[in-house]
DNA sequence: AATGAATGAGGATTCATTCAT
DNA sequence: AATGAATGAATCCTCATTCAT
């Protein structure tokens, strides 16, 4: 579906992300988030269902950007651990820069509201899967289920960045290096 | 002059608990939360000032609750590592037999709204600190910052935990022997 | 894109000023003053911000029509003496004729919740000011400030205005005509 | 009817008039009034029947008060004019050294919850009546009913002390002579 | 007499959404 | 497509009052 004008769309989007994670959810009304955007309350609705809908398309667009922001620099082609440092640097730079961004998708990971939409959100991190995949199959990683994989990679750095936002860890260039190297040995073999 | 009821305080938290899991905090009004209790609307401002004050003291409430099952059967005699996984394996029953408390803290781990309160959470778990302090003292823990132990220890553990109850994996008793290896293994020398 | 109804802004005015009059402030709610306006409470807050803006804004609309009566058939080419009495004789029947305004006026001119818009009020009043200033200078008037003439001619006037509401006494032809030249004599030199 | 502890009768009514002139009639709720007379909420309901039953009361204490006070050093067989002279400046010090009692009984007086009692409160004030009468009966004051007395007289007066409480004008002893001077020859022949 | 607990009713206000233009 | 007006329903919370001790 394509609309007239996608700055709006975008707008909404951004108003949204930036308002609910700041504010949190409850704040966050439909006037604000419309007031936020510089558009009237009734041209979310042009764009989007209701205010359901938009909570899960934003949270869709957050994860598909992330994902496209994972895969920048990365080949199929390199070997499975370069590959991988590749995209865990990615991941971590991207909470740095997009602190806002990584704090709403953190804040929704859990929440009831984007229960149905989590499995479509997956589908961006193909590439990712792929790789662990061949990671496998050269009997470089651990054979486990992907859960586990992610458990013992992205879950840890994840938390510590929360904790470094939390200003109660500060994850400088050896300490990154270190939990790299924890992880990386936990799931290969 | 009527005694306060100590069966009415725990209605309201348990109920708290049940529509927050369930619908969210924004979608649990304390209308609800009092129908839930059995009890009026103005009977919860009796025992908490107000909303979030109420989410304050219940995610305390379930936080020390956690705590004290956590070392059940643990004693600070015990080895580094039987202690650890008494601990471990406690945390895991306690969220397999409460689920709905286990949603709840995930909820709110990373919510801004409990956020004057994750300090005095922390207290309850000094044990646990202790132990891994000795642990670090006997040269058996590597020595790292907390955060970091507790990154690859209960974070994958609890991320599992969550694709479990999504039923995207199934965690039997080999599989959870093995994750508890794998989390040993990387913080351990 | 719909436009703001005068009808419907005048009607929650006046439904404001019947109610409170007649039940006070306090136990006038937006519901009753919307329901009375035929309107959704709702509504009320597109023309006002709350319930004291909407206090305030009646009590200077009050104001500004009291003002408007009060110079009907007055001009400035009067003599001081006869153009004060067509004010006097004006605001005596604007208060027979608007009972409940003039009730309304009277209930909040010591009220500290109209405290701010008390001055601004007072700019409607301009040509009774320049009158007073006019009888000064032509030495017909006494040489004092404004507030003491107004308190030996409008006050009494206001005064008596209400026991005769409240049936305690009657203001004839020939009373009115007493009182004024004892308030004329008292400021007149 | 008599109470146990009359303390806490004059408590619950000096909070009162406290509040209500502080903070408005509408943000006094009887919790309040409670806690600042440090009595329970249930206790006023010992003491009076309902919120509306101490507003009329606490009302008529605060004019009984008055009258006792306006009394003060006045004596029947004072001559007319020296004696009205006297009540006239015990209501002007009074209210200096009331304002709180004062702003009360103002803030009050137009309000339809005392209109029940006014008549009552008017009892308190005999003697200055009879003083009047008195006056009339020796041809000194000018034969007019009680009402239009009173309002060239202390209607004029009150409103200036409200002036000068809202600092709009300021009443230094020759000042309040004028304004003595010019209300007695309004009223005396 | 005195009180803190308890409550149903109602308070002001905001909500997500729809209407009318 | 776009919008400000409009709204019934729901929000949190406070109220005057009563209950149980």
């Amino acid at each position: 579906m394509r609309h007239k004008d996608d700055n709006k769309h975008l707008a909404i989007c951004d108003a949204a992300i930036e308002l609910i994670t700041t504010n949190g959810f409850a704040d966050s009304s439909m006037a604000k988030i419309a007031k936020a955007a510089n558009v009237s309350p009734a041209t979310i609705y042009v764009y989007f269902e209701n205010k359901e809908d938009l909570l899960k398309k934003v949270y869709l667009l957050v994860k598909q950007e992330l994902s496209t922001k994972l895969l920048h620099g990365f080949s199929e082609s390199l070997p499975v651990a370069a590959g991988f440092r590749v995209i865990w640097d990615n991941f971590y730079r991207y909470a740095l820069e997009n602190p806002v961004r990584f704090a709403f998708t953190e804040q929704f990971a859990n929440s009831p509201l984007v229960d149905g939409c989590r499995e479509e959100s997956m589908n961006f991190f193909h590439p990712l899967l792929r790789l662990i995949e061949r990671g496998q199959a050269e009997k470089i990683i651990k054979d486990m289920p992907l859960e586990i994989f992610i458990a013992f990679t992205f879950s840890p750095l994840t938390g510590l960045i929360k904790e470094q936002f939390s200003n109660r860890i500060v994850l400088d260039q050896q300490t990154l290096d270190m939990i790299f190297e924890i992880a990386w040995d936990a799931v290969t073999v």
